[in-house]
DNA sequence: ATAAACTCTTGACCATAGTCTAGAGTCAAG
DNA sequence: CTTGACTCTAGACTATGGTCAAGAGTTTAT
């Protein structure tokens, strides 16, 4: 009884496909395992763990690369808190900016769809008006 | 003195690059110009208000399939206002769940922001150690 | 012992929204 | 009339996060 498992065991029980993980591997977010002598991939029972701590971190909105950021800070001796703190602050910031550009999209579009009573043929629908109106006027040299 | 564009000239007045134009051709976008004799694209003008038109829907988060679909509607004598007004509830639908998930992102990351006090390495860092945890506990068969 | 299930590598492919390159042809200004 | 700017096509390349297929080898179950 080894520690170990084979790629289809771990996928199984992380819910991550077979070719996520290799995907993984390539991506440089999991370290290349050891392997059979039939060349098959045996992996630590912890790699569980990090396939967790990336597809969290995925569901919080990082990148594939920023994760591999914050796995590689996790394992330098130099790296300190503040640095993982300042990425997350970086992301908190990403999100809001966007949280606020869908508000501003969520805004405009809820006022197109409050100009058109729904009736009629599409020939004079202010909603297709709207996007077609010329407003290069506000920009005159 | 014909009423026509180049697509330099095109995309100088509209701010969109050649290359997008002709991507947008070949996507179904724009329809095909009438060519000069040595082959030239020459647009009627008023392409120019059809490439505001993309620009504008794209910001509001409209995919170039979706804003496809509502140009076509547009000349669709068939087609009614409610029919652009039920895309428009959609999209705005769809807004509203990202803005949803981007919120509980936040919450998660501020959460883990304020449990870290950013002194020290990374070796107990409160962010890394909630990314890592375990939770496959919660579902027990 | 043999068939099913699993794994290996390499490389192609999906969507999205473009950008860039090469090589050829065309147009305008000096 | 030549040089530089513009345009043409086809196809490759970018980033993101994977998925799928082919063809070969391995392991497991019956």
């Amino acid at each position: 009884m080894q520690q170990t498992l084979t790629i289809g065991k771990l996928a199984k029980k992380t819910n991550v496909s077979i070719d996520s993980i290799r995907f993984y591997e390539r991506r440089g977010l999991l370290a290349e395992p050891m392997r059979t002598e039939a060349n098959y991939r045996c992996y630590p029972l912890d790699t569980a763990a990090r396939l967790r701590f990336i597809k969290k971190a995925q569901k919080l909105g990082f990148s594939l690369d920023e994760i591999k950021g914050l796995m590689d800070l996790q394992h330098d001796p130099d790296a300190t808190k503040a640095d993982v703190k300042a990425q997350t602050k970086e992301k908190i910031k990403d999100i809001l900016e966007k949280i606020q550009d869908l508000t501003r999209m969520l805004a405009a579009l809820e006022k197109l769809d409050a100009s058109c009573d729904g009736h009629g043929p599409t020939a004079e629908c202010p909603i297709l008006e709207a996007l077609a109106a010329d407003d290069s006027q506000g920009c005159h040299h």
